[in-house]
DNA sequence: TGGATATGTAATTTTTAAGTTACGTAAATG
DNA sequence: CATTTACGTAACTTAAAAATTACATATCCA
């Protein structure tokens, strides 16, 4: 697994990494503890972790030889911005129809 | 480009297919109209069409040989489970903060 | 009706992400 | 202080997505 850099899409792209997010949503983890809810090996967890990380989705904590796994909220705001955008134009398209049925009936009554 | 079935994540993955869905947002397009916006060869963008199509986030309405994609919701319906539920997380973890903080406050008052 | 246009599909290649194994290092522990 | 534990990294392999080229088909138009 060469690191490649992932956008916030591409991240979040990953069935694993999704997971990751959900599993860190209710506990912070280490690596290995996070590794336990996983069929693959340890290396690759980890190299998952350094991309959520790089991309901002979670915050590392050494604490001795232990690396604590803590959700971040950085790495979502791309993906609200994206929603958003998409939302505004779901929004906006319904009030022209709207309108639309609003100026069909005000046809009809005069 | 052989077709597999990507899930909603794989699908907005891709920057072209981003790009795609904004275009759409602005304008129906046909297939060329598409491929206009774009570097890649049109049997290239033929194929994002269809993965879009597949994964809900566009219909398609053939008029004589011309094939319209227009925006439609569906696709973007897990994404925003997704971010929703995130979004309930970093809201109670804020809530739980504020309490935290009133009860030093009332600690300080008595 | 014949050529141009709009598109789909199949075969192939290229690219890249994801996984594994093997190994190295620093902290804990007996 | 030797060993175990928790991790990172490098080299390599595998798998899968993305792009291209070449070709097929249906519609439109002169």
């Amino acid at each position: 697994m060469a690191q490649p850099t992932l956008d916030t899409f591409q991240v979040i792209a990953d069935p694993s990494r999704r997971k990751m997010l959900k599993l860190l949503s209710k506990n912070s983890l280490t690596i290995n503890n996070l590794a336990d809810n996983f069929d693959m090996s340890r290396p690759a967890v980890s190299k998952h972790v350094k991309i959520l990380h790089t991309a901002g989705f979670i915050s590392i904590q050494d604490i001795g030889r232990e690396r604590y796994c803590i959700l971040k909220q950085d790495g979502f705001n791309e993906l609200q911005e994206f929603i958003s955008y998409f939302d505004k134009f779901w929004v906006s398209k319904l009030k022209k129809l709207e309108t639309l049925l609003n100026n069909k009936l005000d046809n009809k009554n005069n």
